[in-house]
RNA sequence: GGGCGUAUGGCGUAGUGGUAGCGCGCUUCCUUCACACGGAAGAGGUCACUGGUUCGAUCCCAGUUACGCCCACCA
């Protein structure tokens, strides 16, 4: 422990600089704090004394935000919190530089693509540097091999991280810099590939081949928490269907996918299908007998109340097509076009002839000859009728989502399993929320769970699915013969390496093997950030120190995703909760109060707010925003923090500007005894508030204290502290010590919130940094104290108003000098304000001030002095 | 359609079952002995709306509205 000698230094002499201010300390003390590793983890102290946090890996795909300082601010001041509270504090950095956010700005940035059919070109030098979101279209791009793409994935992303490191220490957090991960790293990819080999041994991984979400820009499937619903414009039509009894008219706003359909479906309790159920209706243009069927999804209201059932149109069509037994008859690819051969049902020439003319359209021109075909034959009735429908949308990607029939690896979550389910709930209910509303948030997600997590992604960048397949004496794969490697080699990349017991010369040959080309999703690697962060697999010993984490920070918005399947990760493997604690930060809105995003261009880039008004007033503005909730971007909050930051340097000066009073001076005087008083108070209200984490309570009780302290207390004891008006040596050094024992209890509190400024002038008297002193403690100088004495500084000051107010009512400076006043105070006040009299005379430049017994408190009579 | 959150002077925000606090901004005044990156004083609010519980509601309850977010089976 650091901090049980600091009660001894209230007396050290001091030497503070002429002129302060708070430019230039964010370079001085950041290199200071990293040359001297103030906040290096020591690794040899034991779990209890850990706080560990799974701090969030920052996306590195480019532009910063200030609602990354923002959030890191609140998981910062925490940290430094813990840690001045004698906690070891582990508090690394990760990078999210694994995914789509990185393939796809390597594309824009070096105008290139990954095509991995292509060879390794060792000499490749991309085409240019520094492209932007816009300048590159797919067309302009090179195509260059996979491992060329990684690297220049690589080569971005050090880049990047640079940036964000140095915005990071700019800001002041207090991560430990030798602690860092990236997603992409070997040891990020062994970690990965450990975990899932450990799920599929578990039979909690497992691929199947299944109708998949499907993103057709970037082709690969998506899962459930990637999806967004986004309203887009639409068109109902309406079609007719001849049926046994003339026509059935459906309304659809997806009429190419008229091949596709296997079916109609009604509700089973409407009363005007109850005749056809059973049936066969024909569906138009190609000729199809598909049977009319019940289902309780289907809704009366919409529409006609008879639907018509395609492979694949959205999720209910996948509900049906499984629920009632349906043929599979898909007619678009992975590119989102409609496929080459007409699937099985269409048999008529006719169909087959329109067929083969939409073929290899995309789905936007299909829909257009479908329609004019329909309107020809006269089976569509009417125009289109226009409407705006949600939509479901790849979170990054920009064309609806198709689906499509591939074979894909899955991850267990509860969603088709209701015990597990009920496991994952009653895991969130042992976790602690800050704020507790947001546990509703992962229960909701977790109660609306509609399948298994899909993993697969048919990208680049990123994890590889460790696993190899044999091949048949035909030299077709055998899905259900999985090869994987040894825990040893890992990690693998399957299109590279060669599974065991077998040789390269046998990749892709007849009872041979291939390897899985798929990677991983990147939650499937972020679900893994404590294993990541605290050395699973690269240093055991630290993880049994850090493991489970004490604190995750995040974002609310992926409760659903990163807070999710690291809780579900962790329960898998080890059967507890991966952190106690999950503080939530809310948005950042821009001063219209619009959520900050880059689409609508309102993006405050970080490092210019810290440039104008200090790393601490940007902390003092994030620090002031509670947990869960919202913040505007207020420029005005961050001066304020500056002024504070500045006031506190000027008091401080002020306060060890005086002569340091004997080694055996104590605090003697009635008003410094209630200033301490109301301080132990203050210590103790922002302790308690920092142990629920409530860091803005912690702050305002101190900012509140500060004020008062500078505003009223110095100046009643300000000619005390100097020696002037007669005062006794015991009398001064009585203020004096109580100014010093102040600033050393309140810096240390201000020191989570504003490191440079409090560094700055603990650097003038006392040694080590402020970041490794012990957080403050009332005990260790209330104790002494007479509690008879509470409140008097607030009695105190209430007079002092009055002989302000009173100054200030006459126009004359608040130094001018007064001949003589009348203070009148109800009784119980009086006899306070006769014990601060001389210190009341001084603030006031008052040579008489008469205390008179009234019912309310006033100052009158009041005589200046003659100029 | 379901859920969660928010609603307090021009703006940003505390707060409590008993006459509403703070900061910014605003008005007026005060300069140089910690601080003009300053100090002092002042004006400004029927605590979103409607009911209910209560002696008494900004606070508790119900409903409404607005905003934000999450979720939803979206023909």
């Amino acid at each position: 422990m650091t901090g049980a000698s600091a009660s001894q230094n209230y007396l050290a002499k001091a030497a503070a600089p002429e002129k302060v201010g708070v430019e230039g300390l964010e370079d001085k003390w950041s290199i200071a704090w990293e040359n001297d590793g103030v906040y290096r983890f020591n690794r040899e102290a034991s779990r209890e004394q850990v706080y560990s946090i799974d701090t969030p890996p920052p996306t590195v795909s480019g532009s910063l935000h200030v609602g990354h300082v923002f959030s890191y601010t609140h998981t910062d001041v925490v940290a430094r919190f813990k840690r001045m509270s004698g906690f070891e504090v582990y508090y690394p950095m990760g990078w999210d530089d694994n995914g789509l956010p990185t393939e796809r700005r390597v594309q824009n940035f070096f105008g290139v693509r990954c095509d991995p059919s292509l060879p390794y070109d060792p000499s490749f030098t991309p085409p240019f540097e520094g492209g932007d979101n816009k300048s590159s279209k797919a067309a302009d791009q090179i195509p260059i091999s996979r491992r060329n793409f990684i690297e220049l994935c690589e080569r971005l992303t050090t880049e990047d991280e640079k940036q964000f490191e140095a915005l990071w220490r700019k800001l002041g957090l207090s991560v430990d810099w030798a602690q860092t991960y990236q997603t992409i790293s070997p040891d990020a990819q062994a970690v990965s590939q450990k975990a899932f080999l450990n799920n599929l041994s578990r039979g909690e991984a497992y691929q199947s081949l299944a109708p998949t979400l499907w993103d057709v820009t970037f082709r690969t499937a998506v899962a459930q928490a990637e999806l967004e619903d986004r309203e887009q414009p639409g068109a109902y039509h309406r079609v007719g269907f001849d049926g046994p009894d003339g026509k059935v008219f459906i309304e659809t706003t997806r009429p190419e996918l008229l091949p596709a359909c296997v079916a109609l479906v009604a509700h089973p309790d409407d009363e005007r299908y109850q005749g056809l159920f059973g049936k066969t209706v024909r569906t138009p243009l190609f000729e199809v007998e598909v049977p009319v069927v019940a289902h309780r999804l289907a809704q009366i209201d919409k529409g006609s109340g008879i639907a018509m059932i395609c492979t694949f149109g959205d999720v209910t069509d996948v509900i049906w097509w499984r629920e009632l037994d349906l043929p599979n008859r898909a007619i678009i690819g992975f590119d989102g076009r409609i496929l080459a051969d007409a699937p099985e049902g269409i048999e008529s020439a006719r169909g087959l002839e329109i067929f083969a003319e939409i073929a290899g359209k995309t789905v936007f021109s299909a829909k257009q000859r479908i329609v004019e075909l329909l309107q020809e034959t006269g089976d569509m009735v009417g125009d289109a009728k226009p409407i705006s429908h949600p939509v479901k949308f790849f979170e990054k990607g920009d064309k609806p989502l198709e689906i499509v029939s591939t074979r894909q690896w899955y991850i267990r979550n509860g969603g088709r399993d209701a015990a597990l389910r009920d496991e994952l709930i009653a895991a969130g209910k042992k976790l602690n929320f800050h704020p507790d509303f947001m546990r509703v948030r992962y229960e909701n997600w977790v109660n609306g769970l509609t399948g298994d997590w899909l993993i697969s992604r048919q990208r680049f960048f990123g994890v590889p699915i460790p696993v190899w397949y044999a091949l048949d004496a035909n030299g077709e794969p055998d899905f259900e013969k999985v090869l994987t490697p040894d825990a040893a080699s890992l990690p693998v990349d399957p299109s590279t390496d060669v599974p065991a017991g077998y040789t390269e010369s046998q990749r892709g040959q007849a009872n041979g093997f291939i390897g899985e080309v798929d990677i991983m999703d990147t939650w499937a690697t972020s679900s893994l950030t404590p294993q990541l962060a605290g050395g699973w697999i690269s240093d055991p010993e630290k993880y049994a120190k850090v493991f489970p984490f004490d604190l995750r920070p995040q974002g609310q918005d992926i409760i659903r995703t990163w807070l999710f399947s690291t809780l579900l990760r962790s329960h898998q493997e080890s059967g507890q909760l991966p952190w106690s604690n999950a503080a939530i930060s809310g948005w950042i809105l821009d001063p219209d109060r619009k959520k900050m995003s880059k689409s609508k261009g309102n993006v405050v880039v970080p490092a210019e707010p810290i440039d104008n008004h200090g790393a601490d007033g940007v902390r003092y503005w994030a620090a002031a925003a509670r947990l869960g909730t919202d913040a505007a971007f207020d420029e005005a909050q961050m001066k304020v923090g500056r002024k504070l930051a500045v006031k506190i340097l000027n008091a401080a000066r002020f306060a060890l500007g005086f002569e340091v009073p004997a080694a055996d001076a104590t605090v003697t005087e009635a008003l410094d005894q209630a200033m301490l008083l109301d301080l132990a108070a203050v210590i103790d209200e922002a302790t308690e508030a920092f142990a629920s984490y409530d860091h803005t309570k912690a702050l305002e009780v101190a900012e509140k204290f500060f004020w008062g302290f500078t505003d009223d207390y110095l100046e009643l004891v300000k000619d005390r502290a100097y020696g002037q008006g007669g005062v006794t040596e015991q009398e001064q050094a009585s203020a004096v010590l109580a100014l010093r024992i102040a600033l050393h209890n309140l810096l240390r509190l201000f020191a989570p919130f504003l490191p440079y400024a409090t560094e700055e002038v603990w650097s003038w008297w006392q040694t080590g940094s402020i970041h490794r002193s012990a957080w403050p403690k009332s005990a260790d100088f209330a104790n002494s104290l007479d509690v008879a004495n509470r409140g008097l500084l607030q009695s105190a000051a209430a007079a002092v108003f009055k002989i302000r107010k009173a100054k200030s009512d006459a126009q004359v400076s608040m130094r001018a000098d007064v001949q003589s006043a009348t203070l009148k105070a109800p009784a119980e006040l009086i006899g306070q304000l006769r014990q601060v009299a001389p210190d009341l005379r001084a603030v006031g430049h008052i040579f008489e001030l008469n205390l008179v017994e009234a019912s309310e408190l006033e100052l009158t009579d009041l005589v200046l002095v003659a100029e």
